[in-house]
DNA sequence: CCCATATAATTGAGTTTGTCAACGATAATT
DNA sequence: AATTATCGTTGACAAACTCAATTATATGGG
């Protein structure tokens, strides 16, 4: 049993998707958390898809862009870790990137059977424009929340999803 | 391009998982509303999953299931909406339930293309169960929050999964 | 130092899930 | 009545997940 970070991306790419009679709003589902974080996952990864797909990317790949271009030299199994994948996806996920010369493992000195991944500098440039990308993507998922609202709502997810 | 609100399951299935190294929460994608909601998602379908094997269901045959009780006979076409599935997913999904003994396909009198799906009372009370077991896996999920930050949660994310 | 045990990355096989196009039946539109 | 659209279904395919096994290395105990 897992239950991985994506998934293998929801079927239904539809990006806006119909709307929902509220008939089916009543049923107790549209009052659980999890249903609702799902759903709301759906409609995003959707959206950042959409933009993703020009940069060659998606969300997959590039969370793990992301977290190689933010944080300090993760290695393949805190990548698994942070992004809830399994080991071999990281393999999979970082051979692509390392393909499209976007990162490279290097060896790490602490430990020979560990590897860090860096950005290159084209990552890194990658990154940047796929963030910006992100960005707005999310400005369109979010579009019926204020600024505070989403920062209650990043808030509240932190914690939930980091224990 | 899709994103259904399931996906295929995340990777792994692991309910707990190990913590994060806060090297890694440092990086941008922490800060992502869709990245965390991912997170969160993976680990709180990791626990429901974990509580409803016991009743032959999974998250994903569980919300179904739900719908169809909750609400007011749905259509296929409705399920596949509101759960952000591929109408053939929801074929093969209320395949099993109605063999299962679940839920019943019924004619639509309005139109004859559709069919409405309906529990059986052996769906009611295994849905009953099941509900409860859920709550007990959000519970756990969510065991960071007090009752005043899941419903703000709740909005919140309301707000967002329907549009 | 040697051995047992544990961990990191990798491979591969097998299952599940998602994607999409096509079809038959029926409805809606003109 | 004819065109066009929709609902459920099927099937073929692609992507993602799951798990076990392997190799290389680390770690801890005798």
């Amino acid at each position: 049993m897992a239950e991985s970070l994506e998934h293998a991306g929801d079927p239904l790419g539809g990006v806006a998707g119909p709307a929902v009679p509220e008939r089916l709003l009543a049923a107790g589902l549209a009052d659980e958390i999890e249903f609702l974080a799902a759903r709301a996952r759906s409609l995003g990864s959707a959206q950042a898809n959409a933009v993703l797909a020009p940069l060659g990317l998606k969300v997959r790949s590039y969370s793990v862009l992301a977290v190689v271009c933010g944080a300090a030299e993760p290695s393949q199994r805190e990548l698994a870790e942070f992004l809830r994948l399994d080991p071999s996806q990281i393999v999979t996920l970082v051979d692509a990137l390392e393909q499209g010369g976007l990162v490279a493992r290097a060896p790490d000195p602490r430990d020979r059977r560990s590897k860090v991944i860096r950005p290159t500098p084209a990552g890194q440039d990658l990154y940047r424009q796929a963030a910006e990308a992100v960005r707005t993507a999310e400005d369109v998922s979010l579009a019926a929340l204020d600024g505070a609202e989403r920062d209650q709502l990043r808030g509240l997810l932190r914690k939930i999803a980091f224990g």
